[in-house]
DNA sequence: AATGAATGAGCTTTCATTCAT
DNA sequence: CATGAATGAAAGCTCATTCAT
């Protein structure tokens, strides 16, 4: 939680590697996500990763471009890695408890800095950018929207599926702000949780 | 959604009046939501007011001050109001849904945008203004916990209140991202899909 | 030597009354003294005094006409004591004294404060302003090289007067800097000391 | 006296190369003696450097840093020559004319603006950078005391060498405001009038 | 006379970005 | 590729002065 004057004590963020370009895009989701993006310098976000200031410039545009790389870095894998899991599960149900999951694994586990800053530093985007990344974000929600209205049809979702997802979609994200692990709940306790609110059990 | 260029375009926000000091909060909620506390200058705020941004300071010590008092006076106004409609509940989940109307509309209405400054601009307050305005949090928060831990008692919610709070805080709080009053969901049917997350119906 | 809180605690300035442009003068003579004309504010002035800030310019047209008043109120009164002082002294040895020990008094005694100001203050003043005060300052200078040039025609000063008195009056302005009255030394003392310079003794 | 448009018309000031932090430490020296430090801008003193105003800020931490340096260059740089100079002094009369010469040096020769705002602006520093200024101004007073005490032992000095020493300061110091080189009176001149004055001659 | 809100120019300082080395 | 000095626009804030009350 708090912020971290080394990189090695920040998690290895999904899907980076140790080239300049990884480090620069774990420090900056670290930094942005605990100082805020209009609060961290160039100079900030340089020390942390051990270079000049100037040097930043040979590999992003500009300081813009480095909170959009953030992004779509983090979108793109944990898209993926859920994608793998969707394909795996079987039944309607089991494909949301993989969409749950996998979400609460991309906000709590090593992307989740990065997936914060997604929320928080929405609107620190110029419009183009938030096109941009947009584009990414509605492939991802097409899937939950998919699977919700498989839940809809069979009568296991009461609720309007844009709707029922964006609930949940909060819900989600919240976690990142309260959410601990390693105490008593663990992750997939919390998955428990939030399935048990996807999907009112009316076990009689 | 779009930044407005005069006052009278920005909804009255609860409980503050025409004052110059009103003035200013109402347009310091209004553009600290929409362009971010840091991407806001004092200028674009007292060109919205109407004053020169040196006036500012007469009315509040600094640009951090603002900031303070837009979340203080939300969760002031918003906190009376709840308490207000909790006397009136006469059974646990009526406070309950209290609890959720009254949130959703301190998010969704005229307080709405101060609301969305809250949890965005978090950590634009410094560590002391964070510790001030945390009080006025933790007292409301413990309104929900005494609701959420009646219903626990009986059986209405299975789930330890303190984890179900957050997740219902979570999906109450995005709502600002997402519902736009007068279309097919109303305030009160907003409401009903809560209390379905929140309280699942084991009609059998 | 600390900055009071207090106009009461301030000395009487020599010949300043207690109407509120007197309040002002000494007021300013102990602020402008101890945190310098550009840094003390006319709010702090206000303050000192009592009133309200836009209340000092029915008084003053400026915040410069104080500066300028300060000075040729502590000028004025102390050069009307030191003639005085002047006329009842017989021999040019007892003149010179009476300067050496009006300069004292008025540099370490009640308008102390407003003398020091008239030193370390003067290129706040305006060009014009200077000429004024230099107007002033040029009476009483003449004074004093009347008397060095009768002591040094008798020879009892072997150097030229002009040079001589820039010499001690920089012994004795600088001892606004060192000199605290109830110690060791008198002010009577002091007087013979800078007597001692003034007119090096050669007796044998 | 006036103020200068162009660094090359400065004095180069003793010990400072042409490196940016000595340009604007020298240019600093002339703009804060003559105009006073709070009426410099930093712009004024950027566009004397050459510079652009926030380019200072690559070189000195803050304005004050710089009226800091300014002190702390003139008093380092003073006080080794003086040093020097009192080494190759041998009887303490020689001692006390090393101190009086080297002293009207550093106000009358290329670091005189730099001394001049150390008397002037003295309370313009911060307490801590006073402190700091003020480490360095006692080892070099200590200087003076152990000079005169020994004329004190010896019967050359009359009075108590702590106050001689203040009122010859004063006097010293204050020769910044009236001595122009180069006419009637010259350096050397000067300084036996000072020691006519320190070091009274009782020849009979 | 006194008030105190309002002004608006100007202050020091910050910072993303550039570019000669 | 990396550096780090330099840029220059813009930030938050100050403050002497004005003026309707």
């Amino acid at each position: 939680m708090s912020v971290h004057a080394s990189l090695d004590q920040i998690p290895v963020m999904g899907g980076l590697d140790d080239s300049p370009r990884g480090r620069v895009l774990r420090a900056a989701a670290h930094l942005f996500r605990h100082q805020g993006y209009e609060r961290t310098t160039v100079r900030d976000l340089a020390r942390l990763v051990g270079i000049q200031s100037g040097s930043l410039f040979h590999h992003f545009e500009s300081k813009e471009a480095i909170l959009v790389a953030v992004m779509e870095e983090a979108i793109r894998y944990n898209f993926s890695r859920i994608q793998d899991a969707l394909a795996r599960a079987q039944t309607p149900e089991q494909r949301l408890r993989a969409l749950v999951f996998g979400e609460l694994e991309s906000i709590l586990g090593p992307t989740g800095e990065a997936m914060a800053v997604l929320v928080y530093e929405w609107n620190a985007l110029s419009p183009s950018s938030q096109q941009r990344v947009l584009k990414l974000r509605d492939e991802y929600e097409a899937c939950w929207l998919g699977v919700l209205e498989e839940l809809n049809k069979t009568g296991s979702i009461a609720h309007p599926p844009f709707f029922w997802r964006r609930l949940l979609s909060g819900a989600i994200a919240w976690t990142s702000n309260w959410y601990r692990p390693g105490r008593s709940l663990t992750l997939q306790g919390l998955t428990d949780m939030v399935m048990a609110m996807a999907v009112p059990k009316q076990d009689c």
